[in-house]
This record gives C-alpha cells, sequence and structure tokens, in this order.
DNA sequence: GCAGTGACTAGTA
DNA sequence: ATACTAGCCACTG
C-alpha cells in the first residue's frame, strides 16, 4: 500500500502550502520517522528534471539550501522560493517560513 | 544477501 | 563561530 517509501516522500512534499518550507528531518517525522532525512533527501534526488514535485520546499533545519556540489540545483532552489515570495537571511530562510 | 552510498541531524571539541 | 564524528536506514549493484 505504501508502494515505496520514496512516493511517500513525494506526497507530503507535495502538499508543502505555497511560500512555506519543511526540513528533511519534518518530511521524515510526519511518515512517522523521524531518523530518515537522509532518505527524504535521497527520496527527492531521485526526481525527474520536470516533476511536479516542489522539491525546492525542502531545505536543511537550519534554513540553508542543502545542495553543495551541485553548482546547478543549489541556485535554481533559491530562485524557485524567492519566486513563491520566501525571503533569504543571508544564505539562509528565517523559522517563520516552516510550516 | 552483503557492502557502499548519501539533497540529514545532533553531538562534541 | 567552524570542523569533525557517529548514527540513521532505503536504495543500488
Amino acid at each position: 500500500m505504501t508502494g515505496g517509501f520514496r512516493e511517500q516522500v513525494w506526497a507530503i512534499v507535495s502538499a508543502i502550502p505555497h511560500g512555506k518550507v519543511l526540513s528533511y528531518g519534518d518530511v521524515a517525522a510526519i511518515l512517522g520517522r523521524p531518523r530518515m532525512a537522509r532518505q527524504v533527501g535521497w527520496a527527492l534526488a531521485a526526481l525527474s528534471p520536470d516533476t511536479l514535485v516542489p522539491w525546492q520546499r525542502v531545505v536543511l533545519r537550519t534554513g540553508e539550501i542543502a545542495f553543495r556540489g551541485d553548482p546547478v540545483r543549489g541556485p535554481e532552489q533559491r530562485r524557485r522560493l524567492e519566486s513563491e515570495g520566501v525571503a533569504f537571511d543571508g544564505d539562509r530562510i528565517p523559522k517563520g517560513y516552516f510550516s
């Protein structure tokens, strides 16, 4: 019935309201698996480039963008969030944007 | 079936 | 404040 952990993650992420964000750990906690933050990120990494899932709304617990080694998706995530009205404080998103 | 991997997090120094 | 470590567990070959 679960059909795989990834699909559950995609469902939760798809339900994040416009202009709000969640941390990887938050998504994992919603699934009842608070220790699976890394797997949440991994599930998002498996998404197609043309996915409709709003993956940009999932960030680190600190409010920073998770990508470190990717020169493309990191800036792209920030651009997407800013276009949704999410204001950055330096490289971090203020806690008020977390649902 | 086993070992390696990783878009995390919390703890320690 | 930054840097490093350990634990976590689904997924891949």
